[in-house]
DNA sequence: CGGAATCCACGGCGATACTG
DNA sequence: CAGTATCGCCGTGGATTCCG
């Protein structure tokens, strides 16, 4: 039984717990966020375009975010093997949050870095 | 001695990286949210209404969000002590984020409820 | 190519006790 | 009331190796 993002009862009203706890992951915003821009990435092109991830935590957090039901993970059995993944519906209704968010981090990054600015 | 991959700066200016190491703490969210509801609060109030954070994690949390600029901590020398937290104008623009945040996951938590009945 | 498996360091976080 | 301080667990995530 996989051990996806258990929450206790007593914080349910609240749902940004929850929100969280499927997208608050260190690595899983930037993830979603890169298959919103690109629509559909390959196992490697994800490695490549996060290069800090190992592959076990890009695998880690795949597996979460599809187990969340925010991507989908399509395998095509093939030699060399190919995996694509993309936004499902669940994690597109994320994107504009997402969106906001980096143009908030963008705008507070330029605020308090006078200096080196230096471009997203 | 191992020399530990350093993170190029070119990589995570995606904003969306920044702004997780802002608000993505384990109770960020949540305090944000709280505060944005009931415009201030006080240290109990915040304690009491999320009871399973600590005294240590709420101070540290309110510190950071404070040393970050979402929040305002406004002391009074009185005694009894007295100490009123709010959102300031930066925090309040991540009001509809988790605004939004919350109401998806409110949605999702009831999807999944009345889908797959999976007991755990 | 796209993982899985293992080992291990670090620090987030909890529990508890104390303070002004 | 509003914190601080200390100890320590354990989950998160890093480095490395191996597999289909």
């Amino acid at each position: 039984m996989k051990k996806k993002s258990e929450i206790p009862e007593c914080i349910q009203k609240c749902g940004v717990e929850y929100a969280f706890k499927r997208i608050g992951g260190k690595y899983k915003g930037r993830i979603l966020w890169h298959l919103g821009l690109q629509k559909v990435l390959r196992y490697g092109e994800l490695s490549r375009t996060l290069p800090d991830i190992t592959t076990k935590m890009l695998t880690q957090t795949l597996r979460e975010l599809e187990d969340d039901k925010l991507i989908i993970r399509k395998m095509y059995h093939e030699v060399p093997p190919k995996v694509e993944y993309s936004l499902s519906d669940t994690g597109w209704e994320l994107m504009p949050f997402i969106e906001h968010l980096h143009n908030w981090g963008k705008k507070q990054l330029e605020t308090e870095s006078v200096g080196p600015a230096a471009g997203s």
